[in-house]
DNA sequence: CATCAGGGCCCTG
DNA sequence: CAGGGCCCTGAT
């Protein structure tokens, strides 16, 4: 689908804000439904029952902040639905979110201080609604990157749909309810195996409105939790990660994956990844950062990732399962 | 060739 | 509460 129209709007994320680290996260896979270079995000985006492909530019400064999005569309948008996708960008990408409490307590903490003046400004967030996300967290589940990347891919190629927009072609979300009519074997013969039937599940869901997710965002961490958790094939690890990208807690943290115990283990505790630190020692590690504890081994994290883009990390290589 | 684990989860005993 | 099984892929 070519989406030929374009219109502009400006967005003021509250000040300091890093672009390219709130636009870009290393460590998420790439597929071909976003595409990043310094300064510039291209991603589709489904709202409202509408496809659209959005451009983010640095149109600012890290203490001066401003993002300009073109909007590119095929048919009339209204202003209150431009009204609403700002208000939605912005949840998504914690564009309002205040750090400076954050800053303050551990700005001058040894291992905390300089990643938070290196990356100052990132938000936490994610590009995915609810449904979205969730089609994500099954496609991760027991597999290696390579194959998740294989089974997402395909997903969107054949649910989605392939927008044109500002010279690149990028695959667009379905909207939920799209798979009513798609067999669990429909599903199977694309090769996702046995989350056939947990993405058949939450399509339905959605579809018989069992969940909603701007209602589900009023309610409180532990009803969320509660809620997600009665979704075939979500269980912990992946309700751990709505609850931060989708749900944006900071306040928590309870469940460390196996690999993820390798990697905290080498950057907390310098152990050797083969002989992990026990999840509950890292658990408690965390505790240092109180309310921020998110926030801080997500800017942890991140600074990681970052890393590796820019030079080869040899332990972290092994632990990647490509 | 065969075997096995991988960025979990469900189900059973 | 522990452990087997699951789709598929590629590493060994």
């Amino acid at each position: 689908m070519q989406l030929t129209k374009v219109t502009t709007i400006q967005l003021a994320p509250t000040a300091p804000f890093n672009f390219d680290a709130t636009f870009h996260k290393p460590d998420h896979f790439t597929t071909g439904d976003n595409y990043w270079e310094p300064g510039v995000r291209r991603q589709t985006f489904h709202w409202l029952g509408r496809t659209l492909g959005l451009t983010f530019s640095d149109a600012g400064s890290v203490d001066h902040p401003a993002i300009r999005v073109d909007i590119h569309y095929d048919s009339q948008l209204e202003e209150h639905y431009l009204e609403s996708l700002a208000a939605e960008i912005c949840y998504r990408y914690n564009l309002d979110l205040d750090l400076t409490g954050f800053y303050a307590a551990f700005g001058s903490d040894a291992v905390l201080g300089p990643i938070l003046s290196r990356w100052r400004g990132m938000r936490p967030g994610h590009p995915s609604s609810l449904y979205e996300y969730l089609i994500i967290g099954i496609v991760l589940q027991n597999a290696t990157v390579k194959r998740s990347i294989q089974m997402f891919q395909a997903l969107l190629e054949h649910y989605g749909t392939l927008l044109s927009f500002d010279g690149h072609d990028l695959w667009c979300f379905w909207p939920p309810g799209r798979l009513a009519s798609i067999s669990e074997e429909d599903l199977r013969a694309i090769k996702v195996g046995y989350r056939a039937r947990s993405i058949k599940r939450i399509d339905d869901a959605f579809a018989s409105g069992q969940l909603d997710e701007l209602t589900l965002r009023q309610q409180d961490r532990e009803t969320q939790r509660r809620e997600l958790l009665k979704l075939y094939g979500v269980g912990p690890a992946t309700v751990w990660y709505l609850l931060m990208d989708v749900f944006h807690h900071w306040d928590f943290f309870d469940h460390i994956s196996p690999w993820e115990q390798k990697i905290y283990s080498k950057v907390f505790f310098d152990r050797d990844p083969e002989d992990p630190a026990p999840v509950d020692d890292l658990l408690a590690h965390f505790d240092r950062y109180g309310g921020y504890k998110q926030l801080a081994v997500h800017y942890i994290w991140e600074d990681l990732w970052w890393k590796r883009k820019n030079e080869p990390v040899p332990w972290l290589e092994k632990l990647i399962r490509t």
